[in-house]
DNA sequence: TGATTATGCTCTCGCCTAGAACAAAACATG
DNA sequence: CATGTTTTGTTCTAGGCGAGAGCATAATCA
């Protein structure tokens, strides 16, 4: 399920076990050294030398000396090469756009970065358009695919429906017209952020995760052995429209009843205060609020009171659900809970059924911050790309190329 | 993830390639030819002659003339092997045991069945124990694993809570005495039936289904790729301890509150009747219900009318949720459905989001009836066996005897 | 009875990885 | 500073595996 295919003939071996090196040393971090990659592996060291040599040769990864150096023989770091693979995560906003390049080993520049206040509008869509056409041509020829981040509902490559921006069935990748590309893929933002935070963040090696999400309403994903679920229609983690913690009778933008998105987000915490700002300014405005309440301001405390017990009290009732070994946060959710820690655990418990409360699972806040839906972004670039497919098309690309 | 690793060496690929052939072999009944094998494993006829041989000489297959013969040179069914291996599935339900032995392809028999009215008490287990040693012994060293299906939480192979029988945190296992076979494994009823689903229901070929299993509760599964979510600790699938449907306030048995079992379930359709009834005999008795009910009895229509409303409002909920492309019902979900289907349509299609109301996931009654959790059980065996290491097992195991 | 058709069997070939033996490049020690 | 120790890289051989070709086989069809 996602490209990684079991071989059956001993060629599509040599072709698996490349990929098995590549990812790890992308998982790595492109910090690990080649005898470290080879008892990870359980390759022989023979074999290893013909795949470094084989990757090295078509300017995937470059070995480099290591820092420290142990006793015996001075192994080599085996990280990305400085002509090798990138991939483009484009973060599309309600209120701005960027676009990052990441190489093998998830390490990324920001390379643009725009504010707009247009919404949807067709010039923003051209903007960022000709912002991704001028680095591909920068990069020549390494591009390996262009991921976008949309804080949106996404199925089969469009955007379906997005609450807040009034979009809705829009073929995204055609207006950007990146459809010559062989490799472009559209994401939500939360369920990005939780392949993020699988592949580079506090969910890495756990087994079954939750991660949420939180701007002006609520997302995130399941996360099952290092990877998002996204549903049939690659439309789950809209936990935000489950019925978790109000009044189940208040009607909700998206059509339904009591959803979690009336209690917890920016446009909550707007509405409890009784406030009205315009969509591309919520989220700003929220952090402002939470750093409010932190300095003291009553009113904007007592608010993110509430909120946060709404948010604890999801968590729990997700929890039994689900029985998530880890459950993290990020964006808005990161903040909530780095402001009230307290009262977000008290309503998760409070939500508990009594047998978990003895262990329950631990609730960290995110450390990747606003750049979560980029990283991942990135990492379901690479996700695609680091296959024996992909890497067929690198060679033959380079080869023809060249 | 689960026993299902990818070769490395030469030597490993045919075992992988062996493994796949049974997994074949098993996922299709029994009941494909050698050629259609072939095909579907894109093997060169060799290799196929090679595996087929291999798997025929270990006694794990064999291979019988097909019914109807089409135009070439005949072809034959690969099917399970009179002598192979067969998986014990012991069903221990709150007033009965049973037994059944399966085959490859699936195909079982119910060995034996007893009832019991002593809920846990130590001789239930004591001839249960009893009667799956003797099985062992008849099916002399076909048998590569005993699962055991209960109606409660297990973790790590250990009963952690079964609310209505009051176990808590037993070591069924060693108190069936069964520690020297290599292969026990326990599951939840819920679990297991949503695997049987999976594998030979309604679920099958689904990439994200959502199974739910009504009893006096609500409890079920995500089934992703063809495998239930156990959660971190084994206890995922609580889906009643969600608020999806009824009052926020309302104080639940688990310890939190406006949980979806209160509105959905045995309990909930009997409670809403003013009735008092034994927990073991609310099972039948809501059944009874729900016949009066079709028959025009007006008070349990109107009961059975409000659940199933609850019923569907969570289902909506759910998908919401997770986007599954399918959501299967056994137990009396499926009773209800059969019931009152548009009521629980239309609880559905108020409770989803609009954008999603165009084309929602298929909700199916389960046509596996009460066998489903020993169907479930026999899978998850198997789950365990059809892997490298069990072949091996398998193979030093017959060399030694034989 | 002979043509057609699809499958099974056998053998060769190319490819892959493990493992052993040897070489190399550092550090540790006196 | 020279020598021993330690760990890794390199090279080569052996064994195993599956693809594919060519032939054999067993049925149906005309």
């Amino acid at each position: 399920m996602g490209g990684v295919h079991a071989p059956t003939t001993s060629t599509e071996l040599r072709l698996h076990n490349l990929t098995r090196l590549l990812r790890a040393v992308h998982a790595g971090g492109g910090e690990l050294t080649r005898s470290q990659l080879t008892r990870e592996l359980g390759l022989a060291r023979g074999t290893a030398t013909v795949l470094v040599s084989e990757l090295a040769a078509a300017e995937m990864v470059l070995e480099r000396p290591p820092a420290d150096r142990p006793r015996g023989r001075p192994t080599h770091l085996v990280g990305p090469h400085p002509r090798g693979p990138v991939a483009l995560a484009a973060d599309l906003r309600e209120d701005s756009w960027s676009i990052t390049a990441a190489a093998l080993g998830g390490a990324s520049e920001t390379l643009e970065c725009r504010h707009h206040t247009a919404g949807l509008a067709t010039d923003v869509l051209a903007e960022l358009s000709g912002a991704l056409r001028r680095r591909m041509a920068e990069l020549d020829g390494r591009v390996v695919g262009i991921g976008i981040s949309v804080p949106a509902s996404v199925r089969d490559g469009r955007v379906v429906d997005a609450v807040h921006l009034g979009w809705h069935d829009v073929d995204l990748v055609s207006l950007l017209r990146l459809d010559g590309h062989p490799l472009v893929r559209l994401g939500n933002d939360a369920t990005l952020a939780a392949l993020a935070e699988a592949r580079r963040g506090a969910l890495r090696g756990v087994g079954l995760g939750l991660h949420l999400h939180v701007s002006l309403g609520v997302g995130g994903a399941l996360v099952v052995g290092g990877r998002p679920l996204t549903g049939a229609r690659g439309m789950a983690g809209e936990f935000g429209h489950l019925p978790l913690a109000g009044d189940p009778g208040q009607a909700c933008a998206c059509g339904s009843r009591g959803c979690w998105d009336l209690d917890v987000g920016a446009n909550a915490l707007i509405r409890h205060l009784g406030q009205d700002i315009p969509v591309d300014r919520r989220l700003d405005h929220a952090e402002r609020l939470i750093a409010l309440a932190a300095d003291g301001d009553p009113a904007s405390g007592r608010a993110v009171e509430i909120i946060a017990r709404a948010f604890g009290r999801g968590i729990g009732a997700l929890v039994n659900a689900h029985d998530p070994e880890a459950v993290t946060l990020s964006g808005l959710g990161a903040r909530l809970y780095e402001a009230a820690p307290q009262t977000v655990t008290a309503g998760c418990e409070e939500a508990l059924m009594a047998f978990r409360r003895q262990s329950p699972a631990v609730i960290t806040a995110s450390h990747l911050g606003a750049a979560a839906p980029r990283i991942g972004t990135a990492e379901m670039v690479f996700d695609a790309f680091l296959t024996a497919e992909g890497l067929r098309t690198w060679r033959t690309h380079r080869i023809t190329s060249a």
